[in-house]
DNA sequence: TTCCGATTTAAGAATCATTCTGAATCAGGC
DNA sequence: GCCTGATTCAGAATGATTCTTAAATCGGAA
């Protein structure tokens, strides 16, 4: 049972509600607010990163029970693993369509929507693999931040 | 020093030479034929997989010398670590443009080209963001071998 | 309100992809 | 051929992630 306090204010509290009403879940503190943590971050938090913010206001919450919970709302359709070589896992609640900027150095995500690609349609070069689901756009390079690093460093 | 039967017939190894030289590294053995089983793979391999190939000439390599030699070569830009949400590292040989199906079940990475997508240019939604450098397309869903698969447990 | 299967926690252990360590061997410049 | 720093191998270590156990608590249907 979800304390009032968790729910009031909360825009997310809906579609988690949705969520797990829809999978047979039960709707637990511990979940609602892994899942809001991770529904507003702008950055494709790891595991771990997700850990330290929900604490700050579940303080007795396990390092096993962020992971376990991921995993479980993965598998569900509910949230998704980042596509992205890094060496912790990294999730993202944003499951529209949208595009991300990947960094070489810090491996900092960034998302942007793109409507110029997302009118393209499928690539006929592809028609014979499967059934295709989704695309999206990785941009790479070195981000603002690192790019200020590195030239402060030379400076 | 590398033995002549290695390099006869061998088309990568002039490019394995170019970038070991240009980055100061030694031409080794074993450096050439990981480069080589990368060069030649359609399908991403993960270090071990790498390791399994490169055992059948090479009995005596070890898998620290596989995860080793992959991280030089990728720090040195000869290779490239795959984006992609898998528990092993996945690799790639071919750095011009190409873009990438992945198979939500087996996690296989097929490569397709795309020149539609090719001569949009950058999008300019990023243009604050940092320095780009390139941009791919991810595809996914499920390919054609997991869909029969599926299909063939069902019916 | 009761009941029961689901979930969490704590604590510790296990897994496994990947990296480290130290001794031996090797590539290549001179 | 000599020499020296680079590289490899064998074995050990690391750390993100998952498992186990057992007890306690909880969500939600009836």
């Amino acid at each position: 049972m979800i304390p009032a306090e968790q729910t009031s204010d909360n825009p997310n509290f809906e579609r988690f509600q949705t969520i797990c009403r829809d999978a047979g879940l039960k709707l637990t503190p511990q979940r609602l607010e892994i899942y809001n943590e991770l529904a507003v971050a702008r950055d494709h938090p790891s595991a771990e990163d997700i850990f330290h913010r929900v604490r700050r206001r579940m303080p007795t919450i396990a390092l096993d029970t962020v992971y376990r919970t991921l995993t479980t709302f993965e598998s569900i359709g509910a949230i998704a693993r980042v596509d992205v070589a890094d060496d912790r896992a990294r999730f993202d609640a944003e499951l529209g369509p949208h595009h991300h900027c990947v960094c070489a150095r810090c491996r900092s995500i960034k998302d942007f929507q793109w409507e110029t690609f997302d009118i393209l349609g499928m690539p006929k070069e592809t028609s014979a693999w499967g059934r295709l689901m989704d695309k999206q756009v990785v941009l790479r390079g070195v981000c603002r931040d690192c790019l200020r690093k590195e030239a402060d460093s030379e400076g």
